[in-house]
DNA sequence: CATAGTAATAGGAATTATTACTATAGTATA
DNA sequence: TATACTATAGTAATAATTCCTATTACTATG
């Protein structure tokens, strides 16, 4: 893949941000620098730095995010602030039982934990 | 909330099938018993049925899917053949070991695993 | 039974997120 | 540097969902 700076500039905002952004904040922060950079070639390059394994797509209900956090992680989303928390709870004998119980061979587990964050209580 | 055809019908559909189905399906399921629903009559109605607790929503990746199935549960999403399967996993613990940790009230737990259905060994 | 008030509907417009297309510009290489 | 190829900007198109409005249906009450 031929380098290119619009690319280099969006894994450096996802990688640079604890939060998760979405690809529209990931436009608008990109153009503070690239400022006639195109919504597309955003989501062109996202596109592109998930297949590179440089970065996840989460998916947030139906909103779409983006996360430079590789390992293997769950998340835990706040009704009240929306906030998406990384944990790691993923337990890693669900692989086992689940191949044995369902004949399912294990890829990736994506876990979404609703409720209410400790700010809320 | 007042009795309506339109919704008992959208009702009757999403808990007489065994797939997670799309609005869009629904919709056109819909339609061969009421030929001018609207999709918009669709939408509102599953979104008041989940409010009410008769049916869940499900993310599949970026698309929305409705379930009757009220039943805590968790997904086993096949990337080959994209067949979304209900299993029980849900791990009651979970709820404990997050309160403890992150001071997180549990309200859902969602869950799906990606990977290979043993139609593809 | 008539009716007023409320709540639901159909249909379409508007919105939002994402993808596709095309001419132009940037990058790598010989 | 000339050439070939790939990425980009800008725009148009598409898809999913929500919003809006005029109209219709239900229900409680007189």
């Amino acid at each position: 893949m031929r380098y290119s700076h619009q690319r280099e500039a969006i894994k450096k905002i996802v990688q640079d941000t604890n939060c998760h952004p979405t690809a529209d904040w990931i436009f608008n922060q990109t153009k503070k620098n690239i400022p006639n950079i195109s919504l597309g070639t955003v989501y062109r390059n996202l596109k592109r730095l998930e297949e590179e394994g440089e970065i996840n797509t989460i998916y947030d209900g139906n909103i779409v995010r983006y996360d430079w956090n590789k390992d293997p992680h769950d998340h835990l989303k706040c009704k009240v602030c929306g906030d998406l928390i990384d944990v790691q709870l993923f337990d890693d004998n669900i692989r086992e039982t689940v191949l044995k119980k369902y004949k399912f061979e294990v890829d990736d587990v994506e876990m979404t934990i609703i409720g209410t964050c400790h700010k809320h209580t």
